[in-house]
DNA sequence: TATTTCTACTAAAACGTATTAGTAAAGATA
DNA sequence: TATCTTTACTAATACGTTTTAGTAGAAATA
């Protein structure tokens, strides 16, 4: 159906190469004759010939398509960063072959191989956890790498997030702000070092100021059903709780719809999510939160991407973005 | 770095072929011997040797690549659709190639483009307005298409879409169930026919009831900004109004942002939403709305696609998923 | 006029795979 | 022993591009 390049030449009777010089805007270095030029050009562009791309990038080397490896493209943190990386992408004329992890390895894993076997050019990747290999691996195909939102300690990439310590002792300052005396974390019980980072901050602030640790963490998997039982009950068990911090914004909302929508709604007391959401500024109360700017961030993941691109692979740095603390 | 089949037949002396054949599970209709091929086999296992996906696609014309194309990626309707999709072509070895329109005709038709330049196996569309010509040449390469949400009625393609008419009349019937006999409908100016249909199923209501018809067009571009500003100065001349009808989830925030958060909170009245989200059970009070189920959604959208696939383009059909009012 | 330089192209090789037709050697048949 | 089959492979071609080295003829130089 679709014409090749060989076509072309044929019905023009002129070379392959000729054609395939023209198009690539290498005509005149080529020293092909300005005539001959534009009456190629003016026969591809009648029968929309298309290059097949990837003959293409087969002979050059370049699929100018880019991967993007998140967790979750249907959440509300992951969704949003990805449509700014793609339009970002979009305007140098690379494509994003996405896919979820679903914050399992080995769907990681598959994902990674996939990619490099199409030859993307580069990868930014929310890594799971144990796999520290497979980046090893991206390094050693030679492909540009960067690791935002949670790394890997044991293997060096470059690297952009936001200064999650930080952003969780101030979470801590501004419950205490607000009269909170004894207000407990609600986590995911995984060792990606985002949340790990959250934890000690909040173990930091109990320790300085001798308030007693309590936390929840709840599973991934199935997170909607067991955890709001978990929830339910933890949260029957603690006395004097006056206060919680959720260490994301979807542990925030089954929080809020476990806690919140108990008939007796004896949870009264403020919620503080780490993400902010859509919504979380017209529920009464509202709720407040920690901010990640979406949008410095992918600018930056794909700022330092296309340098790796274009100028080689360079020594890891990595990148903080600051948070803002939103309070409502 | 990466190794070809090649070097991997040099290595083992034997052809190139051979190496191929064993690896495609094709030995033993090769006749290749039991002992050369688990050698061969060991040996791939051994280097890590991974197929080069752009030569075997150039080569076997399938890129186990599939396009999808929708409104924006980030959204709470498009996001977890395209999470559905990807994991029901993940089980079959595809990979999805995604990108979103944000409502241009024109970042529609290059998207479909470099699709078709790399050679997707298949296109789930969600179509823009001014989008039929490019319909066409998805059929004119014989790639198979199925369109989504909203269609084209001069293209005769697959459509996978909910019920408008009936949802939207269901919606019109609650809001007089519970009172509302005097309730406007807010909608987006564009001449999405899904959008459009929904717009008539109220008009008919109104016709039906002797209710006058109170509609606001929204614009797609800049909703934030002019879109508050427009509904907040629409409300306001507004008198009698009852309750709001949105055609949309997105529009229903807007709504509940510029109305429910004026400080003199005088909109009192039921606001209804097309479209569900995560957060409206547990708003005050909650909002009840047209659920479009998800999931099956996108199970029929990859089901047909994976049909026309495999068992080559078909009489285009229509397929309709029913609602569900969700009253809250 | 013999040599060099330009002009305007094209032939051929390469990218890494899949596939089909072919082939040499061994075994079976008559 | 001459022919046919079977076995176990391989050579060659194709997929659709890009790119570099090459070339024939015209123009310029000496």
């Amino acid at each position: 159906m679709a014409k090749s390049i060989k076509e072309i030449a044929q019905e023009l009777n002129v070379s392959k190469s000729t054609v395939s010089l023209v198009i690539n805007h290498k005509a005149e270095r080529a020293r092909i004759s300005k005539e001959l030029e534009s009456r190629v050009l003016a026969y591809v562009e009648k029968v929309g010939y298309k290059p097949n791309a990837l003959a293409k990038s087969l002979a050059t080397g370049r699929s100018n398509t880019i991967g993007l490896i998140v967790e979750n493209i249907g959440d509300s943190f992951f969704g949003p960063f990805a449509l700014y990386v793609e339009e970002l992408f979009r305007k140098k004329n690379y494509h994003v072959l996405y896919s979820s992890t679903l914050g399992d390895p080995q769907n990681a894993r598959d994902i990674i191989d996939s990619m490099l076997e199409k030859k993307v050019e580069g990868i930014i990747l929310a890594p799971t956890v144990d796999l520290e290999e497979y980046q090893r691996k991206i390094l050693e195909h030679k492909v540009p790498l960067v690791v935002f939102d949670r790394n890997s300690p044991t293997v060096e990439t470059h690297y952009v997030h936001i200064d999650n310590e930080v952003s969780g002792k101030n979470a801590c300052d501004y419950l205490k702000s607000i009269g909170c005396r004894n207000f407990g974390l609600v986590t995911i019980d995984s060792d990606q070092p985002q949340m790990l980072a959250r934890k000690r901050a909040y173990l930091a602030f109990c320790d300085t100021y001798g308030m007693e640790p309590r936390i929840l963490q709840l599973p991934y998997q199935h997170l909607k059903q067991k955890g709001s039982r978990m929830l339910k009950n933890w949260a029957a068990k603690q006395v004097g709780l006056d206060g919680l911090f959720f260490t994301t914004n979807y542990l925030c909302i089954l929080g809020l719809k476990v806690l919140r929508s108990a008939p007796e709604n004896s949870y009264n007391f403020p919620m503080f999510s780490f993400d902010d959401h859509e919504l979380f500024d017209i529920l009464i109360p509202k709720i407040s939160c920690i901010q990640q700017p979406l949008e410095p961030l992918a600018k930056t993941c794909v700022k330092v991407l296309l340098k790796e691109i274009d100028q080689g692979i360079s020594i890891p740095k990595e990148y903080v973005i600051s948070t803002k603390l939103i309070k409502r």
